[in-house]
RNA sequence: GCCCCCGUAGCUCAGUAGGAUAGAGCAACGGUUUCCUAAACCGUAGGUCGCAGGUUCGAAUCCUGCCGGGGGCACCA
């Protein structure tokens, strides 16, 4: 409705002298009903263009676009307040447009704006050195829901996880390992205390920033138990490492089968050293003048970009830092042929994205192409105190933690209620809460009641079978229902371009909010045949889009709660 | 010191890329079940949109400067 408007507008301006061929014409909804269905602010901002008052222009406007409107589509256009245009849509439109989402059925929201173009979304991204964390969560759910936008907006999307086996990290998780290891096969081993303010008893062979967590001692355990004291004579810590990382990458992606995550690839740094693609880009970095030596080290000139200093590539030692692999990598997703790359990193990344971007940009490609979104801390809170969280020490609540105490469902939800960009406090108390204070039970529990409702309605014997008479629906709650309803779709193509879900969690309420109205209002069973089908048609048109909406969102529709 | 995010009701947050009378959930108070799921619904109360300027027909929204909270500024990842 609103492109039609948009084109008989802007067709009607072209006639018209003194307007700038680049204007274009804004609509929204208004927030109050009796404004209308939508309005344009378009007279008020020709305004200065015309020289003259917007009330008049308003009017001009309207008695034109009256002629030449389709009164099928619109029944009212009025001039409001200070020069808004206000439209009300007909009653023929709603209906058509009702039959148009009830066809289409579990596809009604997806748009083609992406034209199957193809999309990367990167995210999670953990490297395997411990179960996945709250943090990693927020970064899991959004990534995840973001590929489902995109799906749903007509791209075609490919999921990948990104990943370090090679690192510093994985050395001191391997150490760790042996050293539980050993103090296996030697019960007597002499230990040692690390830490700061509260240490801990590990063995002597033990990293001081060895990870403490006890999934450690579990993968120790798991090795004593296959190979005896066999590894105890090597100090190879290759087979520590790799049993590790194994169980940790299985641990990891039972946690996001969980959440309902599947990745379709997994790339690994290491990969973009053994294709030498590494050095390539750094000499390629070098060739356009951005790399110098100095120190012993291999910088960045990111000085040239604005930033107060330049930054390390290679270390003196010889090994490159994160950022050489990180703008290789991006390099290598921008070869691939993406039109579109999305990252999602927590805020302890901001400085450092901009550097991949420049990179990437020096070497040739479009940066535009790669969207960085970063989302703020998540904040656990119990019992109205901050819960700690750290990955070495053992004091972190892990994901699967979290979902063991408020469920998938719920755990996405809250990840996804809020704007990425702002702190997110995630009240355990109100999460558990498995009852009337939990959002999410809201829009379930009105999923919930359709099913309900249409179980019912065909016990007493009215069917889906007979074609309805949609004109009937002519009440307020009705014709408010619709009018929600038909916003979907809008609602996830803006979703996704700013890549804000929340916005879909926040629509889902107000169509749970109509829907009560309606269900309040306008009972079904009692009602003459032909009016209780149009409901039950006009409910099932609630349950597509609040299930289509949960889908978007990875949570499930219930039949029953 | 520099960079990023945030500051809206008692609490947690929305506010549709500048629009009409700033909204929701929770908490508080009051009401609604012979009637399709009360995990629901209706109502009351609660605000100088951190502060001060500026831009214009019009600012919670854009610009500048302060104040406050969080995060980041390594030859760590």
């Amino acid at each position: 409705m609103k492109d039609y408007l948009d084109h008989e507008l802007r067709a009607l301006l072209a006639e018209t002298d003194g307007v700038p061929a680049d204007f274009e014409p804004e609509f929204s909804t208004p927030a109050q009903p009796e404004h209308g269905d939508l309005a344009t602010n378009a007279a008020m901002q020709l305004a200065r263009h015309l020289r003259r008052a917007p009330r008049q222009i308003a009017a001009d406007v309207v008695t034109a676009l009256q002629a030449r409107v389709d009164p099928k589509r619109i029944a009212a256009i009025e001039v409001a307040g200070p020069g808004f245009i206000n439209f009300r849509f007909a009653d023929t439109y709603l209906t058509d447009a009702l039959a148009t989402l009830l066809e289409a059925g579990d596809d009604y929201g997806r748009t083609n704006v992406g034209q199957g173009q193809t999309a990367l979304v990167e995210y999670v991204s953990a490297n395997p050195t411990g179960p996945l964390t709250v943090g990693h969560g927020r970064n899991a759910v959004l990534g995840d829901t973001f590929a489902n936008l995109l799906e749903w907006t007509g791209y075609d999307v490919t999921r990948e996880y990104y990943f370090n086996d090679a690192g510093r990290q994985m050395r001191v998780l391997g150490e760790s390992v042996r050293a539980r290891y050993l103090a296996l096969v030697d019960p007597n081993l002499p230990t040692k205390h690390i830490g700061d303010d509260t240490p801990v008893e590990v063995p002597q062979p033990f990293p001081e920033d060895g990870y403490l967590g006890g999934y450690i001692s579990d993968i120790a355990q798991a090795l004593f138990d296959e190979h005896g004291e066999a590894l105890a004579d090597t100090d190879d810590i290759a087979p520590f490492k790799k049993a590790a990382q194994e169980a940790i990458f299985a641990e990891i992606e039972a946690t996001m089968r969980r959440l309902g995550i599947e990745m379709d690839t997994y790339f690994n740094e290491h990969s973009l050293y053994e294709s030498n693609k590494v050095w390539d880009v750094l000499e390629a970095l070098r060739d356009k003048g951005y790399v110098y030596e100095a120190d012993g080290a291999t910088w960045f000139k990111t000085t040239a970009f604005g930033k107060e200093q330049d930054t390390v590539l290679v270390k003196s030692s010889g090994e490159p830092t994160y950022r050489l692999p990180d703008i290789a990598y991006h390099a290598d997703k921008c070869e691939r042929g993406y039109a579109q790359m999305v990252d999602i990193f927590g805020a302890d990344h901001i400085a450092t994205y901009p550097d991949v971007l420049k990179g990437v940009e020096v070497l040739g490609h479009d940066p535009s192409k790669i969207e960085v979104v970063i989302y703020q801390f998540v904040t656990l809170v119990r019992g109205g105190q901050q819960v700690k969280m750290s990955t070495r020490k053992a004091t972190y609540e892990t994901l699967d933690d979290l979902m063991d105490e408020v469920t998938p469902d719920v755990t996405r939800f809250f990840f996804l209620m809020r704007s990425p960009n702002t702190h997110l406090e995630f009240d355990l108390d109100l999460a558990k809460e498995a009852s009337d204070k939990n959002p999410v039970y809201y829009l379930q529990y009105a999923h919930a009641r359709v099913s309900s409702i249409m179980r019912k309605a065909e016990e007493v014997g009215f069917s889906f079978g007979e074609a309805p008479d949609l004109s009937l629906l002519v009440h307020e709650s009705e014709a408010a229902l619709i009018k929600e309803l038909l916003h979907f779709p809008e609602i996830l193509q803006k979703a996704s371009e700013a890549k804000e879900p929340h916005r879909v969690a926040n629509y889902l309420r107000d169509v749970a909010v109509a829907f009560s109205q309606f269900y309040r209002d306008c009972h079904i069973v009692g009602e003459a045949r032909p009016l209780a089908t149009a409901r039950m048609n006009l409910a099932k048109a609630a349950q597509i889009v609040l299930r289509n909406g949960l889908t978007v969102l990875g949570i499930s529709a219930p039949e029953r709660m």
